[in-house]
DNA sequence: TCTTGAACCTCTAGTCACTATAGGGACTAG
DNA sequence: CTAGTCCCTATAGTGACTAGAGGTTCAAGA
C-alpha cells in the first residue's frame, strides 16, 4: 500500500535526490515516516509528483507549478489563472524559438563559408571577431 | 587610449561585474592598473571582449570560448577544430529547437481546449496531471 | 536469529554564468 | 578641497537540481 522514496522515484522517474528537494522546498508535503524514519509514499504522491513533472518538462519554473498546484487544490475556482500561466510560457516558449532560429542560421552561415583551412581564414573565427553583430542575451530554456 | 572597466564595458555591452568575472576565470588576461589598482584597457580588449560577447550570444558555454579563443591566438591551426566546436553547437541548438516546438504544440493543444471555466473542468491542469505523457528534460540555453 | 548489502537518512557543497551587496578607496570636475 | 561618480575586493545569492560524505535502516537469505 504504501512504499519508500526509491519506489516512488521509480514510478515517476523522478530522481530520489530531487524527490527530497521537492519536499523541502515545499513542492511535495513531508510524507509520513517509519520508525527508523524512511519516508513512506502512496498513489496520490505518485500523482502529484507526476503532475509536478510533466510541468517540469513544459518548462514551468516551480513558482508557476506551486501556483499550478495549489489551483489543483482548489478546483472551485475560475481556471483563468491555470490560462494565464501556460499563456505566459507558451510566449516564453515562442520568444526562445524565434531566437535559436536566428542563432540557428547564423551558425549555419559561419560553417558553410567556412572553408576549413586554417585558422587564419577561418569564417567561424572571423565571424566571431566581428562585432557588428547584435543579439539578445540567451538566458532561460 | 586606455580607459577604465567603465568604457570597456559602454564599448562592449557587457556589464561591469561580468568582464571582472571574465578576468577572474582566465578569459580575459588581467591589464594593467594605475597606480590606485584600476584596471587600464585598450582596443585589443574591446576587440576581444567583443568576440566573447558574440560567443556568449550564440550560445558557446565558456569551455568552448575558451577554444575559441586559444584558436584566435594560434591563427596557423587547422580550423577543424573551431568547426567541430561550431557544429556542435549547431546541433545542440537544432535539438533545442526541436523539443520547444513540441512543447509549444502541446501548451497551445491546452490553452485551445480548455474552455476557461472552473478549475475542475480546466484543460491546462487535466493534461498536467494525466501522466501519459513523455518529454525529454528541458536543460541548456 | 543473524548477517549482508542495498537502500535510506541528513547535511554540506558544487554546478553554470553571472548578479547583487557591503564596505571601502580612487579619480575628476568645479 | 570637496562632491559625486566611478572603481576596488570579497562574499553570497540565483534556479533547479546533483554529488558526496558519513552514517542508519530495512528486507531477504542462511
Amino acid at each position: 500500500m504504501d512504499f519508500s522514496i526509491g519506489e516512488l522515484a521509480r514510478r515517476t522517474q523522478v530522481k530520489v535526490p530531487t524527490i527530497r528537494y521537492y519536499e523541502q522546498i515545499g513542492l511535495l508535503a513531508p510524507p509520513p515516516r517509519t520508525e527508523g524514519q524512511q519516508r513512506r509514499y502512496d498513489k496520490t504522491s505518485v500523482a502529484r509528483l507526476a503532475f509536478i513533472r510533466h510541468a517540469r518538462e513544459l518548462g514551468f519554473n516551480i513558482e508557476a507549478i506551486r501556483a499550478l498546484l495549489s489551483l489543483q487544490d482548489n478546483p472551485d475556482q475560475s481556471c483563468s489563472v491555470a490560462d494565464r500561466i501556460a499563456s505566459v510560457r507558451l510566449a516564453e516558449v515562442e520568444e526562445r524559438i524565434a531566437s535559436l532560429s536566428a542563432l540557428r542560421a547564423e551558425l549555419q552561415r559561419m560553417l558553410e563559408e567556412c572553408a576549413c583551412g586554417r585558422v587564419a581564414e577561418c569564417r567561424v573565427i572571423e565571424t566571431l571577431a566581428d562585432n557588428s553583430h547584435r543579439h539578445g542575451r540567451l538566458t532561460d530554456n
